[in-house]
DNA sequence: GGGCTAATAAACATAC
DNA sequence: AGTATGTTTATTAGCC
């Protein structure tokens, strides 16, 4: 009975999960690039007067827009600087922003492949802070939206306009916002699409529309629009046109579009890839047309030195970007971001092709020709939008936390079959990296570990504390524990000798899991704060996790998990929001997050104390406490009182999984 | 190579 | 006696 006692707290103060940094950049490249095709639907509207309405309310929501995008970016920023690219010891507990990627970085530096491979192996972003990077991005595109439209308008306009373009530029706004949590969500989701999909169920309810409406696609249109509205005014009006040029993107070829008044209508979905030439650089882009160089400032992930001139610019460049492991790094992330991009781009076009179809819309070949698709684009949005987020929840009351999915490149990748023959190896799992399992990662990844011999990437500890969480009462028997198994996962359908020895050998090794005597019996609960102590793992936003990535294992799925959680995790404030409904898994949104800091914390100081506010669940009946090396006396109180076995009726799945290996699927 | 953690295997105890 | 449930120990493997 002797437990390595106390063992479990170390003092590693490096718990991290510190955070990524986000960089739109990624997005809006890839966005930008999508959208390039001049194409884009024409705008027709009453537009004169939209022009003039919107100018005032465009000034003052974009104000504050861009208010809170710059104290974001501030914040971030701040981030960044307290915290290097290389310090993986940092203790942080905000993500700390490290390298705000940004597209340009594609520009082929010439990187051979044992490079890279030297990088990954070295300094890497976390996914958290990839996840960041892109969101820090966004944001910026969004700013630059905004600016756009301000700055295009400045022409007083009449009561009825100002109606016109106010709903229009609120529907605009939450456009942004929603768009804006589609991709927060969905870039959390990117890999796990790939895998989910499956061949029978090209559609799953998890997988939300990626870009029903991207920031790039807005700003486009708001250009279109605004400009269209332009030359309309310069006609009729003989007011001056603003040239759009400067913002961001230029629409080469403006055409009459047919939405505006529509509000749904601006949500096209279509999003045709075009060859990615940037025919909206600035003027700086333009004149030095360097992808890294914009507005005075070095684009370099992560840099944002300010460079007065071009040749300034350039010696910044060469000086401090040369061609090390750490630049070689990031561009290495820079790929992978692309990569992921695309692939998620592809899939998503497919399923906006899958749901006009459906809804009767024509148009939308792959690549199809834009069109307004001002229904469909409404539809899609905000079905994907409602789809989206419930989906996750249902079946997971608990802790948003990562959408892990055992995906790779190449989703096709994974089979059952490949990950098979893998057999019993023992392998690291999510705890390893510091990602605990939650409902959401779960509950995203269901359908595959349901039908797919995969093995989960996470530790028994950590399934059997979602088990335990998941069930309404925090409790389950060991019986309803191995239920949930065979349940939830096919993997654990077969060698039950096997894994369920495990489960009860963690069940009875970690200290988290409180043995508590109930009127059915025993019941095993998780002691929250055991279980984040017994986390002192640390990543410190170290490589090893990307480099992971890349040397490819049979098991590719606990580094992707890792890494989709950790760029998941900074979107916990989106779940709590999609789950406004369910009250349950708000709270355990929160407290994933303090599940987060707190393993942090615990790590950080010297994880003895077990004191304070323990978990609800040590008022029970501990039967008997773990860990301490408590006298062999008082312990094992022999448990008389133990009334066992009364199998819970809840689950008594009579499916026993036995060792033979069972195909069937659980639901 | 050592330390740590987790998976795996197995012996053993207890209760039903 | 057999099974389920728990506990404990030992071994192995992956990672830092």
């Amino acid at each position: 009975m002797m437990q390595e006692s106390g063992t479990e707290t170390k003092s590693n103060g490096s718990a991290i999960q510190n955070g990524a940094s986000g960089g739109n950049h990624l997005l809006e490249c890839s966005l930008r690039e999508v959208r390039s095709n001049g194409e884009t639907p024409s705008v027709e509207i009453g537009a004169a007067d939209l022009a003039h309405l919107q100018q005032q309310q465009a000034l003052q929501v974009a104000r504050q827009l861009l208010l809170q995008q710059q104290q974001q970016q501030q914040q971030q920023q701040q981030q960044q600087q307290v915290s290097g690219l290389k310090s993986p010891k940092r203790n942080d507990k905000q993500p700390a922003l490290q390298v705000p990627v940004s597209v340009a970085m594609m520009t082929p530096q010439v990187i051979t492949p044992q490079q890279m491979q030297q990088i990954l192996q070295q300094q890497v972003l976390t996914p958290q802070q990839l996840q960041v990077l892109l969101q820090q991005q966004q944001a910026l595109m969004l700013q630059q939206v905004i600016v756009s439209l301000t700055a295009a308008r400045v022409a007083p306009m009449d009561p009825q306009q100002q109606q016109v373009a106010t709903q229009q530029l609120a529907f605009q706004q939450q456009l942004l916002q929603m768009q804006q949590l589609q991709q927060q969500h969905l870039l959390s989701l990117q890999r796990q699409g790939l895998l989910t999909i499956q061949p029978g169920q090209p559609t799953l309810p998890l997988q939300p529309l990626a870009q029903g409406m991207i920031p790039t696609e807005l700003q486009q249109l708001w250009k279109e629009v605004t400009s269209s509205h332009t030359a309309e005014e310069a006609a009729s009006n003989n007011h001056s046109s603003l040239d759009l040029s400067t913002t961001c993107v230029s629409s080469s070829a403006p055409s009459k579009t047919s939405l505006i008044i529509n509000p749904h209508a601006s949500t096209n979905g279509q999003l045709s890839v075009h060859t990615p030439k940037r025919e909206s650089l600035s003027h700086e882009e333009h004149s030095h047309s360097h992808p890294l160089y914009g507005h005075g400032v070095c684009k370099w992930p992560g840099c944002e030195a300010v460079c007065e001139d071009f040749q300034s610019f350039l010696k910044h460049l060469n000086s401090e970007h040369a061609l090390d492991d750490r630049s070689t790094a990031q561009c290495r992330v820079q790929m992978q971001v692309v990569q992921q991009l695309e692939l998620q781009l592809a899939k998503d076009k497919e399923r906006l092709q899958a749901m006009m179809t459906h809804l009767h819309v024509k148009s939308t070949e792959p690549k199809a020709t834009p069109q307004p698709l001002n229904l469909v684009s409404s539809v899609t949005l905000s079905k994907t939008a409602s789809e989206a987020s419930p989906q996750s929840l249902p079946h997971t009351p608990t802790t948003p936390t990562a959408p892990i999915t055992p995906v790779t490149q190449g989703p096709s990748v994974i089979t059952t079959t490949s990950m098979h023959n893998v057999g019993p190896i023992r392998r690291r799992y999510s705890d390893k990296y510091n990602v605990p399992i939650s409902s959401a990662d779960i509950a995203q990844n269901q359908e595959f570990y349901k039908n797919a011999e995969v093995r989960p990437p996470f530790t028994y500890a950590s399934l059997i504390r979602q088990a335990i969480l998941e069930s309404p009462e925090k409790q389950l028997t060991l019986n309803e524990i191995y239920n949930w198994f065979t349940r939830m996962f096919a993997y654990f359908r077969r060698n039950a000798a096997t894994w369920k020895n495990a489960v009860r050998h963690n069940l009875s090794l970690h200290k988290c899991f409180v043995r508590v005597e109930n009127v059915k019996g025993a019941v095993w609960t998780v002691d929250e704060l055991e279980f984040q102590k017994r986390r002192p793992q640390k990543i410190s936003g170290n490589p090893s996790l990307i480099k992971n990535i890349q040397t490819s294992h049979t098991y590719c799925t606990p580094l992707n998990a890792a890494l989709q959680a950790s760029m998941a995790e900074n979107s916990i404030p989106l779940y709590t929001t999609a789950s406004m409904g369910n009250p349950t898994l708000g709270n355990l949104a929160s407290a994933m997050r303090e599940e987060l800091n707190g393993a942090m914390e615990h790590t950080n100081s010297n994880g003895s104390d077990s004191s304070p506010g323990r978990s609800p669940m040590q008022a029970m009946h501990p039967v008997h406490v773990k860990e301490e090396p408590l006298d062999p006396d008082e312990n094992e109180g022999p448990l008389s009182l133990v009334t066992t076995a009364n199998h819970s009726p809840d689950f008594d799945h009579d499916r026993d999984y036995e060792d033979e290996p069972v195909n069937e699927d659980i639901e």
